[in-house]
DNA sequence: AAACGATACGGAACGCCGTTCCGTTTGGCA
DNA sequence: TGCCAAACGGAACGGCGTTCCGTATCGTTT
């Protein structure tokens, strides 16, 4: 899992890793440091702070990943896959594909409101972080889609909901998540999901 | 409705009105300069925009709105004690309790998605907008508790929710209503409304 | 081993933003 | 009319993301 695994060809075309061995130490330090600092500091803790955590300038961090958001993918990426491949797993194992709908949102918002700020960046509609919004949709969407369309075959919840709009609701409930004791995400996306279900 | 009626004492105490002309023309311009520059530019827009559009200087912005939470607050003031006192009487006309926190929550929704960017900045935990929070919770979860309230008595809900969360939840799924076509929190909204219907 | 280009580095510098501060102006009263 | 508290405007500050470019380093080639 090391080597911020470039290769794999799949969302963000793979570069080739880089020729010198400073580059390719300095890119490791960076995505190390990075993880740390969204830890402690949230994901929207200045840039600067990253370049200094990883002992690096802050030409390099912006050689390295163009933009904000290309950092938080990096930092991200493997528990987004994860999250994703999750799916058609859960779909084969739970009784029901209401269920499975269920237990995989429920593992989307665990992912969520466990990382400091993300949610409300993921929404942000400041510019630079389409991408990171993109990647998300781009890998989880068509999970979604996958389980509400089996839920929905199997007559167990209404069918007019696109995927997309799901997505961004639970991402949306779970801004904010984090730093307040007093809302508790995870009870909303549940109601959220109980509505979905067919008025029998 | 102008004057930006100072003196009702209920939420932020009020202050007399100040004795010099100049400073109560500049208060108004600057309260219609903001509010025309929420319309075209959202909620976050510079400081410096408003000014230029009132005529005025950024000393005088921050004179009159020591922070920019009490603008916004200024601003849309009248609005969210409409909506308040609206959760009474729809209570009071509607055919079940549930139907009346449907509406009510309708109203809420329409204001905070016509509003470009309000609910993202309602949500956010920037320091300095905790004020604007503070206002919307302390005029709002009041009259959502009593509307939950009835309808939980009437046996039509689940009642093991707080008005807090479900006012956060709501406010939440209207973050980037606006702005993006394919996401319809209204219908979001919704659905989470009736996730809460009790499970006859 | 030495020299050389490509590659990557670091951090100063820029522009934007919210906010503060203070010298200047002005309104209202004596 | 003269005075001064009140209010004004905008320069200045600190923090941020991002760009730019002179400098240092790596890996190769001779």
């Amino acid at each position: 899992m090391n080597d911020s695994d470039e290769g794999t060809g799949d969302a963000a075309q793979a570069k080739a890793p880089s020729k010198r061995k400073d580059a390719r130490r300095n890119k490791e330090a960076l995505l190390d440091a990075a993880a740390s600092v969204f830890v402690t500091s949230g994901v929207e803790a200045p840039v600067r702070d990253i370049a200094a955590k990883a002992g690096v300038g802050l030409g390099t961090i912006y050689r390295h990943f163009p933009t904000r958001a290309d950092l938080i993918i990096a930092v991200y990426r493997h528990q987004v896959d994860a999250c994703a491949e999750a799916g058609p797993a859960l779909l084969a194992t739970s009784a029901t594909p209401h269920a499975a709908l269920g237990q995989w949102i429920n593992q989307f918002v665990d992912f969520l409101v466990t990382k400091h700020g993300l949610a409300a960046v993921l929404q942000s509609d400041n510019a630079g972080f389409e991408a990171l919004h993109a990647y998300f949709l781009d890998r989880l969407v068509p999970v979604c889609a996958h389980l509400l369309e089996a839920a929905a075959d199997a007559g167990e919840i209404r069918s007019d909901l696109e995927a997309y709009e799901l997505m961004r609701g639970v991402g949306n409930l779970c801004i904010g998540a984090d730093s307040d004791p007093d809302y508790d995400a995870r009870r909303l996306v549940e109601l959220l999901i109980a509505g979905l279900r067919r008025p029998n």
